[in-house]
DNA sequence: GTGCTTGCAAAGATTTTGCACGGCC
DNA sequence: GGCCGTGCAAAATCTTTGCAAGCAC
């Protein structure tokens, strides 16, 4: 159950790791195969499913894909519907904070996701 | 372009319409085909989107997989990581309001969606 | 050597679509 | 009668998985 360090570990997480536009699988496995160009899908699916697993990683399933981002800190993203692009947002009221259930409730809440939608800058 | 009233789009609103369990395509499907065993899915599905487009459903993806829920009210959503059960939610600080972005960048929110994600009770 | 990882391809799961027929207006 | 909606099945998307071979430790 060890996690080893393959060369396609690295190479993936490589390719990620400063990634702001939020790629896709299929994305990431195209830049990744110019360094490796046997790799396989599967693979980029398994590591960063890896790497999410580890929390260096937030998947984020926007109209039923997934996007990997690397987790630097939680914020919101805004989507656009015209383009279908995400962005990173950071709120006015910087701390909306984690909400809360009424503790009564039962439910343990985890984490939580904040997803803006709307029409982006060069869409308008 | 006119939406007609068809046997099936009625019968699938009858369907959803008071549910609050967030069914998926296909739980909607089974349930619409005691009625009418001949619909189609590709019927429930061009169905509930119309439905969602004429603003009486709500589309909510949630693990790759969309449930459709009546839209009353826009509400937080809570996810059970152990069971993948969606619950509604009402937050304590009810109206932590609709987060709107400094008016500067440009964006246009229209909608906003919370989720939060955690074990629900009777998984705990 | 042991057992996690990989590449490849096939299978899965969910949703969409083409087409000819049927039914609403 | 015109046209949108339907049923059916095939296609499309995106993701997961089985398996034998390979590599990390």
């Amino acid at each position: 159950m060890s996690t080893r360090r393959t060369r396609q570990l690295e190479v993936i997480w490589e390719a990620v790791k400063g990634e702001m536009s939020h790629p896709t699988a299929d994305q990431i496995y195209e830049r990744v195969r110019k360094d490796m160009p046997h790799i396989s899908l599967g693979t980029v699916y398994r590591n960063l499913q890896k790497l999410a697993a580890d929390g260096k990683l937030q998947i984020l399933t926007i109209d039923r894909t997934q996007h990997f981002d690397p987790l630097l800190e939680k914020h919101p993203h805004f989507i656009c519907e015209s383009c279908g692009k995400v962005y990173d947002v950071t709120l006015d009221r910087s701390d909306e904070a984690a909400p809360v259930l009424s503790p009564e409730t039962g439910f343990t809440v985890t984490s939580h996701q904040l997803s803006l939608y709307g029409t982006c800058e060069m869409c308008s």
